[in-house]
DNA sequence: CAATTGCTTATTTTATACAATCTATTATAA
DNA sequence: TTATAATAGATTGTATAAAATAAGCAATTG
């Protein structure tokens, strides 16, 4: 087993990425270079390049000679990017379940064990965050599309941080956990269309909730 | 009407994109910082974050201590690719269908008189490509959706390239002219799902064309 | 002679230093 | 008082220099 190697602007990119997500780097919060810098040890040139890649991944904007700051989302734009997950990922869904084999299927059983007890424990968000994703990605491991499957995770990495939020804020995703259950056994049985159903309603459902949170929060 | 300002590294990534989509960077062919740095009289530094932004868009893959080379699609990523056009803009553009003002459909008409005069001059392949970028980009103007819009014109920076090779070495979409009159004229119509079928048999078409010619150019 | 090790060179990655730009504050004039 | 100009400080953007890494070739060992 290799040992990966990173440079110091992937480990930036993780670092300030984590941040992000979590809430410890609100959205709309200036991102001084010099700062960061300081902070993580490092010159201003990998923070420069780390904040140019999570710019990218639309974390992050980036003006010149202004600096970069966390994106903050609007409703309407959660609205937007949950609605094109919705599609894309029911699309990629349904390429999958005609090949996906059952070890995959197996290893989602698995993951979802883990996604319901980790709803309980503190750091909660953080694990279930990367628990759902681990288990939704398994179920996409069979379609074979490296692009689709990529754009799926720039998209959710976006989603993550509302989904992180409300997690916290609001005591979760409340119907997650039996959608979840339901999705894996249409999965199980290979009923795309049910499946592929059930997934969009999942997200659609998720993106209804944080929508309304966060139309309560900007009213106020 | 402010001029607008650029950084070195914007003006690089024009730069670069422009001749990587042109074919004058040929797939596959290294990209040495300091050459580059050199022939554009720049600092490495902008060429590093050029490159960087160039990865996030897909044109560019970027190997730690490696460096940099064009991306090469093969003809089963160019299928994915299309793919995932024909869901997208065929959803954006049902969606712009609704709003979309007149103004926005009698400039898309001006477009296409250009367009088909493009076809026939000097560096056909660029001045179309960037007119069919303009064509379709107006017909979704209605939608009002500014992320799934992104999304969108990053996927088609990389569909472009194999879109101008096949324009270059084949002699062009040849379905294209007609196709996008009936589009036009469903959209006129505001008659949704014609013109949405119409839209994704015209990047399906376009697909099929190249992914031909690819498949051809592999087995040789 | 094959395989491995150590060195050389090319290239990338990171740091430091400087120049350009922006922002906020103060001073000046209408 | 209000608006405009000037200035200082902070911050970003870029260039150059130093360090880290990878790849290729020669030397060495079995």
């Amino acid at each position: 087993m290799a040992i990966e190697y990173k440079t110091r602007t992937q480990l930036v990119v993780e670092t300030l990425r984590e941040k992000i997500l979590s809430g410890e780097i609100v959205a709309g919060q200036a991102l001084r270079q010099t700062a960061l810098a300081d902070e993580l040890n490092v010159s201003r040139i990998p923070v420069r390049e780390a904040l140019l890649q999570l710019e990218a991944e639309g974390l992050v904007t980036f003006e010149p000679h202004k600096g970069a700051s966390a994106t903050e989302l609007s409703a309407a734009q959660v609205d937007e990017l949950f609605e094109l997950r919705a599609m894309i990922e029911g699309d990629l869904l349904a390429a999958s379940l005609v090949h996906i084999t059952d070890h995959a299927l197996a290893q989602a059983t698995d993951i979802l064990v883990n996604l319901d007890s980790a709803l309980g424990k503190e750091n909660a968000a953080n694990t279930w965050s990367e628990l759902n994703s681990d288990f939704h990605n398994c179920l996409y491991s069979g379609a074979n599309r490296p692009q689709t499957a990529n754009l799926v995770n720039i998209l959710n990495k976006n989603a993550d941080r509302y989904i992180r939020m409300h997690l916290l804020w609001a005591g979760g995703i409340s119907k997650a956990g039996p959608e979840h259950a339901e999705l894996l056994a249409f999965c199980q049985a290979r009923d795309i269309d049910n499946a592929v159903a059930k997934l969009k309603q999942h997200i659609l459902n998720s993106r209804d909730e944080i929508k309304a949170f966060l139309l309560q929060r900007e009213a106020s």
